[in-house]
Order: C-alpha cells, then structure tokens, then sequence
RNA sequence: GGGCCUAUAGCUCAGCCUGGUUAGAGCGCUUCCCUGAUAAGGAAGAGGUCGAUGGUUCAAGUCCAUCUAGGCCCA
C-alpha cells in the first residue's frame, strides 16, 4: 500500500535532510557496498581536496559527478568501493596557519619551533576537514569517509617513501642545481604544476641598454660600437655575465644619430624607427663571438666575463637579437653560460633581497631594485629606451609573491626520462572531452620537463633521503626499513620534521653518520601517490591494491590537467610502468551569473550549504549534472537552479503524487500484473522502456548531460501526455491506467536515482519500499525490455501530437475554446491511413470533434492541394540535377501529380526534366499539404493539415454550455476543498433560457462528471460560482 | 608567440560528429486556450544577417580555410 504522499514538497531541504537521517540509521551506502562484494570491480579514485579552506561551490560540481557514475555502475551489480581522501600537506597549509599566527616568513616558522608548528598546521587540515565532511554527506555525495585516506597519516606517508625509493632506486630521483622558479617569501622553489596556477599580469620596465664594446676587429672597423641589449628584468643586469646572439641570425651595424648600434637586421626598424638609421654593415651572429663589452654595473666582482657567446635559443621576434645572460637567474642563461666557463654571480639571498654589501641596491627586494638601477644607467648615458611592458609573469599561487627565477640546489624527479612512456599511457586512456588528450594534456606531456620535487619547507611529507659527509645517498622505503639502518626502534615515530629528522643513520657505504636532508616533497605527489598510498600498499592493503589498479574512473575539473591528472599518471608510470586510470571525466569551471570566475576577492561566491539549504541538493546536482555541457565553463545562479526544481523535479513529484492520490482513494494495490492493454498504458510503457534502455547508454558513456535530457523529456511524456489524457481513467481506478503509472514511476526512480538520490529515495519509500528492496540505492538498475518497446506506436503518438497541436492551433486562429464540441474535422497527414481507430479517436476526444474524417476522401473540389519537393530524398537520388528535378515537379499540376502518386498500382510518376531521361519520383519525393477551400479552420504543418468544421448547430451549442458548467463546478470542488472522491448535491440557476434548457438536457452527463447525487435548479443570485461572462451561477455542497 | 575552447532570440543554452531549403527549447513580455495532480501544460505573437569573410557542394547554422572577439591554459 502506498504511503498518503502531499501534493506538494514545500521545503526540499526537510526533506532531504530526513533521508539523509534515513540512510544512516539503516548504514545504506555501506550495504550498497556490501551486497555487490561478489559483483565485477568497477574502480574509482577519490582525488582529495586540499583541506587547507572552506569548500566551496566547485567543489559540488566534482563532486557529484565522482557520485553518479559510481551510483550507477553499483546499481548495475558492479562493486565500487569509494575510499574518501584529504590532502593534508603542503604551502597552502602552511600559509593558512602562518597568517593564523601572524608570521611573515620563515626566520618566524623557526623561532616559533617546527614540531608546534606542524601540530598547528595538522589542527587546520582536522577543522577544514570537518567543513568537507558536512558537505559531503548534505548533497548526498557517498564516498567512505569512515576509511578516509590522510595524506599526514604515518601510513601513507611510509607508502609514499617506498615509491620514492622505488623512483630513487631506477635512478630517476636526483639532486641537481637547476634555475627554476622560487617564491622568495615562502622560500622553496616551486613545481611546473604549481607555477601554471599562477600567471598573473603586471608591468614590468621594458629596457633597452647600451653596452659599449671594448675590443675586436668589428670595433676598429667602427668606432663607438655599442651593443643594444633589451631586457625586462633590470635587476638581473647586475649580475650580467655574458650578451648572448644567435648564430645564423643576421646582425646589422647601423648609424643612429651620432650612435654606432649593434642590433638583428629583423628587429633594427622596429627598435629604431624607420628611416631613422644607416646600415653601415651586416655580419652573422657567428662573428660576433667572443667580442668583448663593458658590463653595464660593476657592484658585484665578475670575473672573466662579459663577451658575446652563441645562444642557439635567442630568437629575433622580439627585443633586439641581443639577449642579456645571467646564470643565476635564467635556466637557458645558465645552459648558454655554462659551455664558456662563466661565473654564476648571485648577488640576491633566499629572501629576495640583495646582499647588504651591494653597493646601491643592498638590502633590497629584487623587484625593487629595477628604479633605482634604471636611474643610475640613465645618469650614466646607458640606458637608451625605456617604457612599460605588460605581460604575464608567474606568482606564487598562494601568496602571490612574484617568482624569481633562480639558481639552487633542488631534488628532481627526471621524468624526461620517461616520457615516451608517459606519451604512450596517455595514447591508451579514455579523455572526456576527447580534445584534452593530445589538446592541453598531450601538448604538456610533449613539452615535459624534470619535477621539481623538493620544497624547502616544513608540513610535508619529508624526502625520505640520508646522506652522510662524503655525500653517498642511502634511500628509505618505510619506518622498519630505517629503525633497521638506525640500530633503534623507531616504527611509532610520527615521521614528519621535526622527528624524523633526528634519527640518523650509519652511512651504509661509508659507516659514519648520515642524517635526513633537510627537504619535504611537493604535495601533488602525495595525491599522485594515492592509487596504493590509500591502502598503505606495499606494507598493508596488497589485495585491496592489486584489485583496484589502474582505476576505471576519475574524474575532477579542468585545472587538473597539469596537477593530479598529471602527477597520477607519472607516478602510476614511474612506479608500476602503467598509469593509473583508464578513463578520466574532465571538467569546465563554475562561473557566476556574469560568466566570471568566482573569487573570494570579486565576492561572487556562493556558499555551497546556502546554496543546497535554498534550493535541495538534488536541484543543485542536476544543474551541475545535467545543465549545459559539463566540460565547458557554466554560469551558476539561484535562477537557473531553481528552475531545475520547477521544472524537472516539481513535476516528478506531483506525477508520483497524482497515482498515490488515486491509488489510495480506489483502494488499489501494486501486485498483480496487469498485461498493457490501452493504447495509452502500451505507449507510455514503451516509452519508458526506451528511456531506461538511452539513460542506461548515457551514463555509460559518462554523459549525463544527455541522460538529463531524456529523464526531463519522460517526466514531460508522463506528466504532460500520458497522465492528462488518461486522467479519466484513473479517476474511475482503472487497474491498468494505475499499473502503468506505477510502473513507469518505478523506472523512472530508478534511473533517476544516481542523479538526485534524495527525492527518487522518498519517492520509492512512499510507494515502492513494501513490494522492493527497502531503498531505491539498494535495488537494480532495470532491465529495458525490448519486447516493451513498439517504435511503430511512437511514431504513430507523435503524429497524434502534431495533429492535436494543428487541431489545438486552428482553434486559437477561430476564437473558439475546446471546451465547445465540433461537429467534424478533416485531417490530411503521412501516416494518418495507418492510424489506428483508438488513436484516432483520441485526437477526436483531444481536439473535441465528434467526427474525423480523411481529407483526401473529401470530394476533390473543395481541397486545394500542394506540392513541395522534399529535396533530402531527392537530393540523394538526382544529386547535381536536385533543383532541375525539384523544378519540374513545381511547376506540374499539383492535384494531378498527386494523384499519380497516390494511384494504388504505379510505382510513381515519371516527370519531365529537360536533358534527362526517365526521370520518375515516389510519394516520398514530395511534402504534400492538402488543404479545404473555405468554410473551414485550417492549420497545415509539414505536410500536415488539421481543418475544423465551424458550424456550430445548436445541439452543439448546447452541449458546450453544459461542459462549461461542469468545468465551473470542478472549480467550485477545488476552490472548496473537497476530495476528490466526494459527492456533492449540485445547485444552479441562470436567466438565459437556452443556457438552463442545455443544463436540462444534460443533467445526467452534468452529475456523472461532478459526482453529483442531485442537480437541482436553484433561485438564489448571491454566493455561489460563476462562469465568467457570467450566464449561470453554481452552489456546490458536500452529501 | 603557441595550444585548446567558445560565438545560434533580450538572457541561458540545444542543434553541428552524420549537410536537405520555414533553425529549436527554457526564462522574460503580450494575447488566448486547457486544467477534480502540477510552483504546471498548450497555441499564437514579438524577437535571429546562426561572429565575419572566402571555399567545397545541386544544397552550409552544420564540412574546410582565414579572420575577429571572448575565455582557459602555456611560454
């Protein structure tokens, strides 16, 4: 028996909220698990947030989509175990609590001690934790948070340590001193992943600087030789050590003015201005080699230096073909330096800052120092242009900082080793959307460059390498592993710093002491590391581990692409020689309404639970599911959810609550089968047979977009369509009519759990919970039933649709309401020959005319027919001659061709083009549109006509007031609450003598359409109901 | 400078892979209709050079090329 069911859900978010108390008290998604344990493995990786904030919108969107999948897959007997995860580690923490604590860098991390640090920094990621914990289970995201992984957990962190050893011992983890870019106020170099999220736009001086040369033949020839060297860093020219030129490029000695330039032939015009030079002579970058200059700043000593060297990376697209090198700053400076034996001169500390002792800019921020150096050249005749430059430089992504690039010893991972393997892994995953696979990921893995690893700073997973005095590195792949090196027991140990630090460790080669070096590890390559770290695999979770590698599904937004995407598969690769996911979901950003980013700093953002709170979950879902296409950018606002609500999930419900209502009020069970007899019941069936059979397609291919789409477009089937014009028989408890709804409802919930999970869960313990499995999460994905599914009876309901629209259409055009009954309506149509007499007459009865008759039968004087080409099958057939063809066909009589082509035994009818032979076209070949000659309404579509007989006898007339009369009394029930099984004793009056002679004649119809026990004329004029022209007058009460 | 995505009604978006001569939906506006479930539903009206140009084709919103604008990512 059905539960009673309101007509209305007025607070989505109660109701949610009693589901989500109704899945706990009966542990539902752990017995979801449980049942499918013998089931396929479907396997899905939790990439975890950084519980370094509050979570915000986006994080629903991901979130949902790594819940629907799985949701679907479990219905469809597949076990999918989901282990939640947390990245705990790494700078954004650290940020976090240092402004907790008021600090400005690292001097204050030390002095305030590492191990209190760290245990304020494990304190944030417990309470961020918390707020992604309430989130989750409020939108109704199921991932076992019970067993979550923690990238801080000693357990994890051994895993870690073990695929580092591993990474180590194939000789790919090294140390080596690289330029790369370093954030001098959080002062640790940062990964090529980390500085992607960071490119901000600023301005920087744009420079063009005179270094006279002092030596060479070129100098003899030309006196006052000057080299033009252009560069956006003028702090880097202090330490300047070399001009780089590119050798092939052609270089030109010009005369400007009284100046003699050196400067690419290419980039001369655009440097100078046009005719504003002489060309004295062009040489090759080659002979420049070797040509000594005056450095432009003497503060530091550099000795040996200062002449051109070959750069094979210097272009001439822009700047002057004469690039300033300094190797502390620049990786390729650096590389060119390196062939000539120059000096690396590194004037600026780990800080940022000049040395104090630098004459000028001592003491200084690096960026700082670019004025007053800038003042100085100019004092000194050097400086020849100089304007403001805008592009984009790389910041920090947490603080903001401007990097430096800078020359430090680091710890790499050297995946250039690897790359044809990473090429070919990617080569075998699945990309949703397709493009990102050789597009954005495929172009980063090409360009691929050596992991920065080491990060020269505190909460993080510590590198797990001692080295001893005479440098030999000795790798440790778990806590047993070193309370063996270190002779002590030291497996309880928390092994972050500062703890693990102090254990030291005989040198395995050399036996004297070797203690940890000092770095952690980028935590992008704890979340890499998750495939086996969340099992604690290989010193626990061996099973668990090999049963879920590589994984089936991941899935998380598109920033991911060169961060957990990236460093997933480069670990999998490097460890395992594969990667660890096969198909990976892809997707776009949240906007807000305005189509921006949200930011804290635009204060554009939602607030996720707020958002939920208003609108329920399942709305928010299905706007992040099915709204748009999801691996584009979408707008976010409460107008679009809110519709999902209106118009999608409101009409779901009130389906579900219209079988209840009747149901219950004919006292009629769910049970016994009821083979589909109506017309109606076998095409809704049908119906939903098919959208069980194209939402189960969808979701497998991971396109929920579309499954979206044909759920809205079944509940519009069901609701707008079936429910209505089958409402008659529901009323009268017609055991198929409430079969059929209950089962469609039951397909429908099904298939629409995955995606709202809380009202297909209320609706099934409403009505399916006492004949099914107690939740809807517990059940099967349905089977679709080919036999349900009669193609021939769809597209003969359609018809039946447009005709009901013409029909619906040519009423509006005449003024008259389908309340009033038409004697006769003439029909013309493909397909209405073979309509069946039951979908005939449910035209008639929709379009309220007692009479349907084929168009064509008409006598052939009163219609007009039409004949257009239908140029798709022509076009097929007659290719270059289609318009030739299709003009003939015009210009013949349209009634003979037609009936030519409708002549029961010839093949079709042959036409007359010019310059073509035996030319003949089938009925398919052309849309005909038949249409009456006057007298009657017509609307024509598609070669389709619906035309009304107007003429309104007075027996018609009549029998229209009479349904007026019942739709006011239908309205009078309502408006007075009664049930809709109650009987009335009905009253009337009018002063219209027709009007009371229709109500007469009618009264036995009257009372069976009002369940009236007695229809009585009244004489009172007050009270009462009226109709709105206001002809008659009702009083209803109950019996 | 390179890669990718996007451009269709006032707004939000389908349609494009697989070309067919009247380009759709929702929201909003106007008029009308229907309604013993519905915050619904239906019809009509207003609103489109389908970003631009060129090409392929009998036929282009759809395929190709170039360009423009916006966005994302990278150097």
């Amino acid at each position: 028996m059905y539960r009673d069911v309101p007509a209305r859900i007025d607070d989505a978010a109660a109701m949610e909220a009693q589901i989500i108390d109704f899945w706990g008290e009966r542990d539902i998604f752990h017995r979801s698990l449980a049942q499918r344990e013998n089931g396929p493995r479907w396997s899905f990786y939790e990439g975890p947030p950084t519980a370094n904030g509050s979570p915000g919108t986006h994080h629903i969107e991901a979130r949902v989509f790594k819940d629907v999948f799985p949701r679907h897959r479990t219905m469809k007997g597949y076990h999918v175990p989901r282990q939640a995860g947390w990245d705990c580690h790494g700078l954004p923490v650290e940020l976090a609590v240092e402004k907790e604590l008021g600090f400005s860098g690292k001097q204050d991390i030390e002095a305030f001690g590492v191990a209190e640090f760290n245990e304020r920094c494990r304190e944030s990621v417990l309470r961020h934790v918390d707020q992604f914990t309430e989130l989750t289970e409020r939108m109704g995201y199921w991932v076992d948070m019970d067993r979550a992984y923690w990238t801080m957990s000693p357990d994890y962190i051994e895993s870690v340590w073990w695929s580092l050893k591993q990474i180590f011992d194939k000789g790919l983890l090294a140390q080596d001193h690289r330029v790369s870019p370093y954030c001098p106020r959080c002062g640790t170099g940062l990964s090529d992943h980390e500085i992607a999220q960071g490119y901000e736009d600023v301005v920087d001086p744009s420079v063009y600087v005179r270094f006279p040369v002092t030596g060479g033949d070129l100098l003899e020839r030309f006196p006052g030789l000057t080299l033009l060297v252009w560069t956006t860093t003028p702090w880097t020219l202090v330490s300047n050590v070399a001009v780089a030129v590119q050798p092939g490029a052609r270089y030109q000695v010009v005369r400007a003015g009284d100046e003699t330039l050196l400067v690419a032939a290419e980039l001369a015009e655009r440097v100078l201005g046009e005719g504003t030079y002489d060309v004295l002579a062009e040489v090759d970058g080659t002979e420049l080699e070797l040509l000594p200059y005056r450095a432009p700043f003497d503060l530091v000593p550099v000795p040996d230096a200062h002449y051109v060297i070959r750069g094979d990376y210097v272009t001439t697209d822009d700047g002057t073909g004469l690039v300033h090198i300094a190797p502390a700053f620049g990786a390729d400076d650096l590389a060119a330096a390196k062939g000539y034996g120059l000096p690396m001169v590194n004037p600026v500390g780990a800080d940022g800052t000049f040395e104090p002792e630098v004459p000028l800019v001592g003491g200084m921020f690096f960026k700082k120092a670019d004025q007053p150096l800038l003042s100085d050249l100019d004092l000194r005749g050097l400086l020849f242009r100089h304007e403001p430059y805008e592009h984009s430089y790389p910041h920090c992504w947490r603080c903001h900082t401007p990097l430096i690039y800078y020359a430090q010893p680091s710890w790499f991972i050297r995946t250039t080793d690897r790359k044809d393997e990473l090429l070919a892994q990617n080569e075998g995953t699945n990309w949703y959307p397709p493009t990102i696979q050789w597009g954005r990921y495929g172009d980063w893995l090409r360009n691929n460059i050596d992991w920065a690893l080491s990060r020269d700073r505190y909460w993080g997973t510590p590198l797990p390498i001692w080295r001893c005095d005479a440098g030999h590195l000795t790798a440790v792949g778990s806590l047993a592993e070193l309370s063996e090196l270190a002779g002590r027991d030291v497996a309880d140990l928390d092994p972050h710093r500062p703890y693990v630090d102090d254990v030291l460790i005989p040198c395995p080669e050399c036996g004297v002491p070797a203690s940890r070096v000092p770095e952690v590890i980028d935590c992008w390559y704890d979340s890499g590391a998750m495939p086996f770290a969340q099992f604690g695999f290989p010193h626990r979770g061996r099973e668990q581990f090999e049963n879920s590698y590589p994984a089936d599904f991941i899935c998380e937004a598109i920033d991911q692409t060169r961060g957990w995407f990236y460093t997933l598969m480069a670990v999998g690769t490097l460890v395992f020689d594969e990667s660890s996911y096969r198909n990976v979901l892809c997707l776009g950003h949240i906007l807000d309404e305005e189509g921006r980013k949200m930011s804290k700093h635009l204060g554009n953002v939602l607030d996720p639970m707020q958002l939920m709170d208003e609108h329920g979950a399942d709305s928010v879902r299905w706007f992040m599911l099915a709204s748009g296409s999801p691996w584009q950018a979408r707008r976010v606002g409460h107008q679009a959810i809110g519709e999902v609500w209106r118009k999608v999930l409101s009409t779901y419900w009130s389906t579900v609550a219209f079988q209840a209502l009747y149901a219950r009020a004919s006292d009629w069970h769910p049970g016994g089968t009821v083979p589909p007899e109506h017309v109606m019941d076998r095409w809704a069936l049908s119906r939903a047979h098919r959208m069980v059979a194209t939402v189960d397609d969808l979701l497998d291919r991971f396109d929920s977009q579309g499954a979206g789409r044909e759920l809205a477009s079944f509940i519009d089937d069901l609701s707008n369509w079936y429910v209505r014009r089958s409402r008659r028989r529901f009323w009268e408890g017609d055991a198929g009519a409430l079969a059929t709804l209950h089962e469609c409802l039951r397909l429908l919930t099904l298939a629409m759990a995955p995606l709202t999970p809380f009202i297909t869960e209320r609706v099934w313990q409403d009505l399916y919970a006492d004949t099914g499995p107690e939740s809807v999460h517990l059940a099967d994905w349905p089977t679709a039933d080919a036999d349900l599914i009669d193609e021939e009876l769809s597209r003969d309901m359609d018809l039946v649709r447009r005709l009901v629209d013409l029909g619906r259409t040519a009423r509006g055009e005449a003024g008259i309401g389908t309340r009033q009954p038409l004697a006769a309506a003439l029909v013309s149509a493909p397909g209405w020959d073979g309509l069946s007499a039951e979908l005939r007459a449910l035209v008639a009865e929709e379009l309220n005319c007692q009479n349907l008759e084929s168009l064509s039968d008409a006598a052939g004087d009163l219609v007009e027919v039409s004949v257009k080409p239908n140029f798709r099958s022509l076009g097929a057939r007659f290719g270059k001659q289609t318009p030739a063809v299709a003009a003939a066909l015009t210009a013949l009589d349209p009634a003979g061709l037609v009936a030519q082509l409708r002549a029961p035994d010839e093949p079709g009818a042959s036409v007359h083009v010019d310059g073509m032979d035996g030319v003949t076209v089938g009925i398919d070949d052309v849309v005909i549109t038949e249409t009456p000659r006057e007298g009657w309404a017509v609307a024509s579509q598609d070669g389709a006509t619906v035309a009304l007989d107007l003429h309104l006898t007075p027996e018609l007339v009549r029998l229209g007031t009479a349904r007026q009369l019942v739709r006011v009394v239908q309205e009078a029930r309502k408006s007075s609450g009664f049930d809709v099984s109650d009987r009335i004793v009905l009253r009337w009056n009018t002063d219209d003598p027709t009007v009371a002679e229709a109500i007469d004649e009618h009264h036995a119809l009257i009372a069976g359409e009002v369940l009236a026990t007695r229809v009585e004329r009244a004489t009172g004029t007050d009270d009462g109901f009226s109709d709105k022209d206001g002809t008659f007058r009702v009083w209803v009460d109950r019996v």
